[in-house]
This record gives C-alpha cells, sequence and structure tokens, in this order.
DNA sequence: TCAAATATGACCGTATCCTGTCAAATATGA
DNA sequence: TCATATTTGACAGGATACGGTCATATTTGA
C-alpha cells in the first residue's frame, strides 16, 4: 500500500521530502544495527557510543561524544554509565576538568568493536553495489549540511 | 584483521559515512520536530503520526501507518491510542477486517496539523535555498533507496 | 474445504532519549 | 580579582520504540 503521492516540484518540497526519508530510514537502520548489535551482546546504541569512543581523534568527554552523535548529553551520559559498569569504557582523569572525565574504550569493547566493524563492512559493501558512488556521497554531504543547518 | 579494508572500495566506505550521518541528523530533526510540534501542544512523534494518518491517500490501518514511517506496529499503536484518548484521531469501522479498524484524523487534529505544515514549510524552505534542489533530491532518492534494501 | 501460516490488537517489560533541576567546576569579562 | 555565565554529572520523570506473548481474524495453499 503506497500511503504517499507527493510530488516535488520545487527545492522546499524536496526538502520536506527528504526530512520523512531521513526519519523512514533511521528506523531501519536502528533496528538493522540492533540485531547486528545483539550478536555479541550489544544493543545499537550502545554499539554506536562506544564507535564514536573508539573513533575520537583524541580522548574525548561525555559531552564531546554527545556533540558529535547529535544526541543530548544526558542521554549518552546515561548510556556510558552502564558501560561503565559492564567494563566496556573507562573513565580517565581529566587534567582540564575535574568532572569531566576523559572516556576510553576496554580492549573488552574493542574486540567487539572489531567483529562489529566488520559486520558492517560486508553489510555496507552489499548496499553499496546497488547504487552509484556519487549518489551516496552527494546523499551524506547534503544530510551534513542540513545537520549543521539546525547545529546552532 | 583486514587494515586495508577502508580503501578497497570507496561506495563502500561511502555508505558506511552515510549510515553515520543519517543517525546524527535523525537526533537533529527529531528535536527540531519537538519543538515546533511542543507549540501547539503535540511531540515530534505524535505529530508524525498525525502527519501520515493526514497524507494517507486512502483509509489506512495502524499497520499501514507503521510499515509507512518505517516503526514497528506496536510502537505506532501505542502512540495512536494515545491519540485517540486526546480526540486527536478516529477509528473507523473495516469492512475488510474486524479487527484492523481504519485510521482518521479528527478536525481538532486537522487544524493543528495545518499550522504545523507551514512552519514545517517555512523552515524546509530555508534550509532548502541553501542546498542545491537536485542533490536534495539525489539525498532524497538514495536514502528512500538504501531504506528499499532494509525492507525486505 | 480446512489446517497452517500470517496479520492484528492488547499487554508487558526493557532500553532509549529527552527535558528539567540541582550542585560543583570552569570560563568569562569588567 | 571576583561576580556572573557556562559546562558538567547526577538524579528524576515522561515519551518513545522495540521485542515477546497471547488470543482472535484473515489469508493461503494443499
Amino acid at each position: 500500500m503506497n500511503l504517499s503521492r507527493k510530488t516535488t516540484d520545487t527545492a522546499t518540497d524536496a526538502m520536506v521530502e527528504l526530512i520523512g526519508e531521513s526519519f523512514r530510514l533511521h528506523s531501519r537502520l536502528q533496528t538493522t544495527a540492533d540485531q547486528m548489535a545483539r550478536e555479541v551482546g550489544l544493543t545499537g546504541t550502545r554499539w554506536q557510543v562506544l564507535n564514536a569512543v573508539a573513533q575520537a581523534t583524541r580522548p574525548a568527554t561525555i559531552s564531546d561524544i554527545a556533540r558529535w552523535m547529535g544526541l543530548a548529553r544526558q542521554s549518552v551520559q546515561q548510556v556510558a554509565n552502564s558501560l561503565a559498569e559492564d567494563s566496556l569504557i573507562d573513565y580517565q582523569p581529566n587534567p582540564k576538568h575535574q568532572r569531566a572525565s576523559l572516556v576510553v574504550v576496554t580492549r573488552k569493547a574493542a574486540k567487539l568493536l572489531e567483529q562489529l566493524d566488520e559486520q558492517r563492512y560486508t553489510w555496507a559493501n552489499t548496499v553499496a553495489t546497488t547504487l552509484p558512488a556519487d549518489d551516496i556521497r552527494v546523499a551524506s554531504e547534503t544530510l551534513r549540511a542540513v545537520r549543521k543547518e539546525l547545529s546552532d
């Protein structure tokens, strides 16, 4: 059942359509990520947070991670505290701030991320082969540009 | 561990990047939608469900709406029941199914949607002017294509 | 035709996410 | 320097969103 009959005559219409598509895709992605993460005893969100911590170019605080992920500070805080209880991340003293500790992934978490990273690439590769590489890049850049407009 | 993986297939790398960008954008969009919706006494999610019901080309069931939104059936069901309690949607008998009622928005909800639609269009127009219309369309189509890959 | 598979709504529990609030730590600027 | 503003972590409450399970309705296919 196709519930939509929208046409995108203008850039504005196209943007409204893009927003809707972004919401719909996100739901599917979250479900897919949850399924992958479950295989190693994680959830999609915990994987995302761990990944963000691991990918940080320098030791980051919870607030840094939250800003990068686009989530509220307290959302990440709660997940991070839970991850710390499971020894998946460690809090290290921050010479610049007494309360805002620096976060790093443990070796235990690093192993899980390695497995998940492999699965993620395999999955991404499968999807990528069905689409023009340039379109994927344009989409990525466009989403980034829209996000920047909201980051104030 | 395959260290060269990240440079073997650029389309795959772009796809991984797109996934990450999709997650980050979604968080921002949800927050923005929440703020808009709050002005008329709604939440972002309730707005989305109402909008989906209102935009349906023909009377739809909860399951139809859920599939269209990309959400789990039960997620939409819960929100819809809540909306019904607030007289924002009505359940109508479905001649084709005794349990799967058809959903329609009430006039009360239609008025709220009118206001929100205006704000959404204004917002989308502002963002759209900073980007090439073709890029927006490519992005939208690409997200849709990725979503289709996950809908099986 | 009719048994099996699928679809649906209700109910329950878990995991997110967000906002709001408070106290402590840090940054800012007059 | 010092009052003010901002940042941060802890805590609490509300709104989603999901999976599991059960009973009922519908569809499918042998």
